[in-house]
DNA sequence: TATAAAATTTTTTTTTGTCTAAAAATTTAA
DNA sequence: TTAAATTTTTAGACAAAAAAAAATTTTATA
């Protein structure tokens, strides 16, 4: 795994948590939550870019990639670790911890992560109740995400659609897709970012980019 | 407390390390231990210099102020706390634990090395047996330095000269001061780095910073 | 299609830390 | 005490990172 500057972790975290909300992330959007200029974001998707850690189309915006998201998870789970044991073992209140985790958190070292991990007993929860991700980036319980966001060869299952229109629907019914249906990533392409899928129990199928941000998927972890 | 940047706690640590060995510091001798080149020192000695951290006349060297000796004490207290909570109770064994503190040590919250001082239990020694400052920069037991560098009202011994020349010596008995004379220093005159000493139990008396620089002195803390 | 909104490009600026080469000061040794 | 050697400083420049303003381009929308 590649180091990053304390800046990079600073936004591959942030776009983390925007994705929770909506699909794809803007310029805009992530310009106001780091409190800069949208110009300085458009730099910095380009060196995130050519380090393959987020997909980014210039004018419609960009999402983490696999790597990306991986990286995110650690820095979040260094965070939250980090957090718990302010809490916990130097008993600082629960609103003074996150202000220092936002320090602690840029300390690479994986070893350290996860010592203190085992030190702390595998804490499931932060002191504000959030999720710490595992050594291997995994949160453990129900995932919900875009299927275009889900991991290869991961078993998932069809929650939503994001959208209603009669084409989209023609489709997936097209593709017998819909809500419960069981699925994984076969690969990806991307050349134009769509998948082959595998639609439990029957055909393998094509699914585009398009369509692929436009299904919610869940899964165990 | 102001706020240093990474490089400067670096610079501020290691001509701590090395004021235990000369005096003075040299351009040189700093430029090797940190692994650059002279005319980045003299740089950063100018920065240094300004926000009065260390004294600093061209072509001479340099050494801490009391404001840069309690920096680069503070600094030296969170490397060697980290170092103790690694080994201590993380597990790491003592071969490891300097890297990673290297990072840890820079993270800047005093309430958090506080916190965790307390947590540990007030170590006296890192892993390495050296001994870790405490919450105002002491370090317990007996402290040699130059007078030069001799806090401000602290009562201490003479118990070396530096310099065994016939002019030295004759300036020492004019001023009644000799192996195992108590004294503390009053005053300090920015100007020419002279400063008022009081002789215990007698007079009053003025120092040149060239005297001062070569009389050692012990005091208990 | 015209226009507004959003995003990008281009060009600057600032900050921080570093380096090379040459000049200056100091130390040493003849 | 002068000359040579060493050390230190100056001056100028560079590079990376981050940010910003202004101008331009693209996309969305009415």
């Amino acid at each position: 795994m590649l180091n990053f500057s304390n800046s990079e972790e600073n936004y591959l975290k942030t776009i983390y948590h925007l994705q929770l909300e909506s699909e794809t992330v803007s310029t805009n959007a992530l310009a106001e939550k780091l409190n800069t200029r949208p110009a300085s974001i458009t730099d910095m998707m380009k060196k995130l870019n050519a380090k393959k850690l987020l997909h980014y189309k210039p004018y419609y915006g960009f999402y983490l990639s696999n790597d990306g998201k991986k990286a995110a998870l650690m820095i979040i789970r260094r965070h939250r670790l980090w957090e718990f044991f302010l809490a916990e073992k130097l008993k600082f209140g629960w609103d003074e911890v996150h202000v220092i985790a936002e320090e602690l958190e840029h300390v690479s070292s994986k070893k350290l992560i996860d010592k203190l991990d085992e030190y702390l007993g595998f804490p499931p929860f932060d002191p504000h109740g959030d999720p710490i991700p595992d050594s291997k980036g995994k949160i453990r319980g129900m995932n919900k995400m875009l299927l275009l966001q889900l991991p290869l060869k991961t078993p998932a299952k069809v929650c939503a659609v994001g959208n209603q229109s009669d084409e989209m629907l023609e489709l997936l019914s097209h593709k017998n897709i819909g809500l419960g249906t069981k699925l994984e990533i076969k690969k990806r392409f991307d050349f134009d970012g769509s998948m082959e899928i595998k639609i439990k129990g029957t055909q393998v199928s094509n699914i585009s980019e398009q369509l692929a941000k436009n299904i919610f998927v869940t899964y165990e972890s």
